[in-house]
DNA sequence: AGCACGCCGACT
DNA sequence: GTCGGCGTGCTC
């Protein structure tokens, strides 16, 4: 066979002109180094700047005029190179997702170059348990010297980037721990990300003869050679995580690897130590906190079957294992698995796709799965498995609805209904804690005139400036600041006022009426900071305070064994956003929501306010009815045409002029309206119609057949390359999880 | 993304 | 006459 002198590179340029391949000579001097997947530096263009690209095909033959061939000119060996599957799986996702070939080999490669190993730390306990026990009994100061010891009292040795992360450990706890004699901390020189812990592995737990069919059909498929997507639908602590865990230990023992996704915000310390366990120094640990380094050396332990699972968000779906057995799904329904970047890939159908070229299976789970699973599921393209026994034998808590609309008939015109003002107290007495759930963020805290309904907006983005405690106005879009207004600019009333519900607002008004309680607020505006998150996770964990108000992100997946009563603030908020998902996430949420109160030994109660509470988003998770919500709802979806009983593909037009942006819109819409002879939603002004002075048009096409959108985009995209002159750009979105 | 080519306005 | 503005087009 003649050999391979010429290789196909794509370039390291991020636009659609130059998203092909180039062919390059291989010099003879690099004939051992070049291969398919290499990671080589070309010369490019006029000027011969070197590039960087990936090779994506070795061949013998051109149809490029050989005096216009140049050579590759180095193969930097700090640079990483890719498999063949891995470049398979980018050109899935370019075609999928509409986007450039070279963003979507570098979203395949999670992590671009090789970095120089450092040390590993170690926390190793000093002190025999009850020499430990002796000095926390008593102390009620040191809230982080507690966290730490309290771990250290189940685990003798735990590597200090956990408690760091997790924990949230400062280094001046450590030095005062060592002082004293608790802890020493070892360093070694291993491998970065590695968690190597002397556990003695867990026995594998006993499961219930749910958790067992579902471990021994996938078993016996998997020894069958048969690969599909399982969808486990598991209420709240019916042990879904035991059976990843059973499901992993399979697969490893069969020689296979494994990647469990994670909505990064809901991996509690406890999960992660519940896989450390299990699995001790077989698992690796992504997240976006990691350096480099790190990354890389998880990337080369994967490589060199050094570890065998790794759980991360979504980008760990892009760990290069060479033996991939199963991939994991946890909280499919989370929105964070759709990538808001291009690829705007979802991470649920690339793990598909990705098992079905590995020859390895899928496995979702939720309490609450997505419309589109559930449907893939019920017409037999998932295999369904139900979980609907409580393992940990807690009770369901007490639901109870508050009609806001009847407290305001009946003269309550605070925030709290009468219900939850009670058992807010009651809690109160008991010295057991309470969550404040308020739906959503930027949908409260407008400020509007009373008198004529003029709302201010921000000059900038087309939406309503928050009313914070300072007394400014803030656009959550552009930042964009300015003074309250004392009179309505629209008709000079003086009744111009904030809408008060944003959780500043329910913070301040819960202070004045329980001055003895402590809160804590969580939201987007206190967790900007890196790390506050788990900061005020585990302060609230340690009894700082009484109330945790927040937003989202407090409903996810958290254990608090002491609270006991969670009010959900306004239900119906997030069903006024502009998406048809708009009732699924309501549901999805009041239904987490209520899976956090009573979680410990102690009953629960759940009070929902809401205006609407005949909605069925609503009665449904009242009832805790999943499958009768969804009956509900892919009606709705089948009516409309809405995912999953079609698919959709958003075509978003933005550009500095108003009329140039209105105008492009409307003729790509034409254009396809014409040319498909197809039903075209739009165009319309997008749902936030200009953000930092950028108008955005946004149109809507359905189809039955995802492949059709796929040629859509790709004759809009044509169309666009013949009218350069446009300055407006356009951006594409497959099956959009957040309106426009 | 760069770099070259090229076609119009104000300069020694 | 020519220097240089950046709009348009091409890159193996």
């Amino acid at each position: 066979m003649a050999e391979l002198s010429l290789a196909k590179v794509i370039i390291n340029i991020s636009h659609e002109s130059v998203d092909r391949p180039f062919t390059y000579i291989i010099p003879e001097s690099l004939k051992e180094r070049v291969n398919l997947g290499s990671a080589v530096s070309v010369p490019f263009g006029a000027g011969n700047t070197l590039k960087k690209g990936y090779v994506v095909e070795l061949t013998d033959h051109t149809d490029v005029a050989p005096e216009k061939l140049k050579e590759i000119a180095d193969v930097p060996d700090k640079d990483i190179s890719l498999s063949d599957k891995r470049i398979a799986l980018a050109a899935w996702m370019k075609r999928n997702y509409g986007s450039t070939m070279i963003a979507a080999l570098k979203t395949v490669i999670p992590v671009k170059e090789k970095v120089k190993e450092s040390v590993k730390k170690t926390v190793v306990r000093k002190k025999t348990p009850e020499e430990i026990e002796a000095y926390i009994t008593g102390n009620k100061r040191n809230a982080a010297q507690l966290r730490l010891l309290n771990a250290l009292l189940d685990e003798e040795r735990i590597p200090k980037s956990i408690l760091d992360d997790k924990l949230h450990i400062l280094a001046s706890t450590y030095k005062k721990l060592e002082e004293l004699g608790f802890i020493d901390i070892e360093e070694e020189r291993i491998v970065r990300g590695a968690v190597s812990m002397n556990v003695a592995h867990d026995s594998h737990m006993k499961l219930s003869p749910a958790q067992q069919t579902i471990v021994d059909e996938v078993r016996d498929d998997f020894d069958k050679n048969i690969h599909k997507t399982y969808l486990i639908h598991g209420i709240t602590g019916s042990g879904k995580t035991e059976v990843y865990m059973q499901i992993i230990d399979d697969v490893i023992g069969r020689g296979r690897q494994a990647i469990v996704l994670i909505p990064e915000i809901s991996l509690t310390y406890q999960t992660l130590m519940r896989f450390y366990k299990r699995f001790g120094d077989r698992v690796c640990v992504m997240n976006s906190t990691l350096s480099k380094g790190e990354k890389y050396d998880i990337y080369r332990q994967a490589i060199e079957g050094e570890v065998d699972i790794v759980i991360g968000p979504r980008s760990a779906l892009f760990t290069p294992f060479n033996n991939l057995g199963v991939i994991i799904i946890d909280e499919e329904h989370e929105g964070t698995y759709k990538s808001e970047t291009m690829p705007k890939y979802h991470a649920r159908e690339t793990a598909i796709e990705l098992a079905r070229m590995n020859n390895a299976s899928v496995i979702l789970g939720s309490a609450t799965p997505s419309i589109d699973s559930y449907y893939r599921a019920k017409i037999g393209e998932y295999k369904l498995f139900t979980l609907t026994e409580r393992l940990t034998g807690n009770q369901l808590p007490n639901v109870i609805v508050s009609d806001l609309r009847k407290e305001l008939r009946e003269g309550n015109r605070s925030i709290l209904s009468r219900d939850l003002q009670e058992l807010i107290e009651d809690r109160l007495n008991k010295n057991e804690q309470i969550m404040l759930f308020l739906n959503r963020r930027g949908m409260a805290g407008f400020v509007s005139c009373r008198a004529c309904g003029f709302v201010v907006k921000c000059p900038h983005c087309d939406v309503s400036l928050s009313l914070h405690r300072n007394g400014k106005l803030v656009c959550h879009y552009c930042g964009y600041t300015t003074d309250n207004y004392k009179n309505c600019p629209q008709c000079g009333s003086k009744y111009i006022l904030g809408f008060k519900a944003g959780t500043e607002q329910v913070e301040e008004i819960v202070q004045k009426m329980y001055p003895k309680a402590r809160t804590l607020r969580m939201d987007a505006d206190t967790t900007k900071k890196k790390e506050s998150y788990e900061e005020i996770l585990s302060r609230f964990l340690d009894h700082e305070a009484d109330i945790l108000i927040g937003t989202q992100m407090i409903v996810k997946g958290h254990d608090f064994k002491n609270v006991t009563l969670m009010g959900v603030l306004a239900a119906d908020m997030s069903l006024f956003a502009a998406d048809y998902r708009a009732p699924e996430k309501t549901f999805d949420l009041l239904t987490q929501a209520a899976g956090r109160a009573g979680r410990g030994d102690k009953p629960g109660d759940v009070v929902i306010q809401t205006y609407q509470p005949d909605h069925y988003a609503i009665s449904f998770s009242v009832d805790q009815d999943y499958e009768g919500f969804y009956e509900e709802e892919i009606g709705y979806r089948d009516l409309m045409d809405y995912p999953p009983a079609a698919h959709m593909l958003s075509v978003l037009v933005t550009g500095a002029d108003e009329k140039a942006c209105e105008a492009l819109a409307a003729n790509l819409a034409m254009g396809v309206r014409e040319h498909f002879k197809t039903l075209v939603i739009g165009p319309a002004p997008a749902s936030v119609s200009k953000i930092n002075d950028v108008y955005r048009q946004v149109f809507y096409l359905k189809h039955k057949s995802y492949d059709a959108l796929v040629e859509i985009k790709d004759f809009l995209e044509a169309a666009l390359s013949t009218r350069k002159q446009f300055k407006e750009s356009v951006f594409f979105d497959f099956d959009p999880q957040n309106g426009y």
